[in-house]
DNA sequence: CGTTTTGTTGACTCTTATCAAGTAGAGTGG
DNA sequence: CCACTCTACTTGATAAGAGTCAACAAAACG
């Protein structure tokens, strides 16, 4: 795929909005890096792979890393002592993960599908943020990004219907994709258990969700992967409500 | 009182971790910046004061400042068209709030106590962070923080019992303070309701977890806004549960 | 093509939301 | 400083909704 090519070829990408330069077509996000600061940002990082399902790090352990990703979805998560996983945030191409505190991973991560990504060495992409505000003021940007979706997670979460939980959802994947191209069908990257340690509920109760959706006439299932939504509307105002 | 002079005198103050340098006493915050950059940016902030209860931002407005609490307690909300708040966010001294996306700011703020803070425009912070990598590396920093922060309301958020989330939310007070001093007390700055809208239970509930806390012997309130942690090792376990 | 994992569905229980009534606290003016 | 008022909080009864468990169905995997 063209853009795919692009997106390798340019070196690491990141995508977002400026904190506070308007953009010129507005709520979509843009390119935050120019091309010189991707091919700087190519000299210091390595191209790393994961397979569907393979732990990439787990808190608590020194963060070596900084990952950019090139394709491919990957989960940062909490885990519960009883071992339940609570997902924090499921991120996707021209996306950083790694966030640390004094040297440790706050978080845990592992990768839904294949996934090729960047891996910045930390230690080497903070002299460079150090030495260069332009570049860094684009990770801050990107942070920003990162710091609005944790709250609109957060605001997600604070729903108590399941049928508004998983529409929310389904709008932020919407959102995601829409990115790319303007489909109606919407591909879920995740499975059903996924999606639930994500919006708070049992397996079960997403289940249900789906199907109260389905018999709403607001979405049309496919298969388990793939949705279409038939009314914006009607998902809005049950995302909203 | 010494430490709030030295505050003030100093200029405009961030307390948190940095991603990746260990402290030198781990699990305290410390000040990131620097004596010569608060002397900075003190020219060109102004100070600003806040009545409990005034609303400081709507979100959707133009986000012209950024906020650095002096003294206070303010929180940063999400409204839903039914009118419920859900708050994002309390925001303490030496913290910082304002996220913008694109020149509009992304949620609300509100004063939760009377509130002195300094405000530093827009326009002229991004052109100092572009000017002063090590300022904006800090800045960043802070972001981190807060992103961390987010991310550990959300997995708060998450869990199913009213006593764990109450459980988790007194945690998350006696870390702030804990700060200033190793109390045994905590104050609580906002009321049940404030807290309801941050743990995402109603009121009733609040006020029934509170009961439940007490009647296991795990605090002990002496009346609304002053609770005494009479069981760490419990509290920890219900939290964690 | 069988095996294993993942998802769906139903019956039942448990918890919290909701609503309404009562109470305590904070704030206000005398 | 006290009494009054108003708001915020508490408490109880009820019902709606999601969790749990178990059995079943459907994919995914090798």
């Amino acid at each position: 795929m063209a853009t795919k090519g692009r997106i390798l070829s340019g070196g690491p990408s990141i995508r977002g909005f400026d904190p506070w330069v308007p953009g010129r077509s507005p709520n979509k996000p843009r390119q935050l890096l120019s091309d010189e600061e991707r091919a700087q940002l190519a000299t210091i990082a390595s191209v790393v792979r994961f397979k569907k399902g393979d732990v990439i790090y787990l808190m608590g352990e020194p963060a070596k890393f900084i990952f950019n990703i090139i394709g491919g979805v990957i989960k940062t998560y909490l885990t519960s002592s009883t071992g339940a996983e609570s997902i924090a945030a499921f991120l996707y191409p021209e996306d950083l993960f790694g966030l640390a505190r004094e040297g440790k991973y706050e978080n845990s991560a592992r990768a839904v599908t294949p996934v090729t990504a960047y891996a910045f060495p930390a230690a080497v992409l903070r002299n460079r943020l150090l030495k260069n505000a332009a570049l860094e003021f684009h990770f801050m940007a990107k942070l920003c990004n990162a710091l609005r979706e944790a709250q609109r997670h957060a605001f997600l979460l604070s729903q108590k219907h399941a049928a508004t939980k998983l529409a929310m959802f389904l709008q932020f994947q919407e959102h995601v994709q829409s990115a790319n191209a303007k489909q109606t069908e919407i591909y879920l990257s995740m499975g059903r258990s996924d999606i639930a340690d994500y919006v708070g509920l049992s397996p079960a109760a997403v289940s249900r969700a789906f199907r109260y959706l389905a018999a709403q006439g607001v979405i049309k299932p496919r298969d388990r992967r793939h949705v279409k939504i038939i009314d914006h509307d009607a998902l809005e105002k049950l995302a909203c409500e």
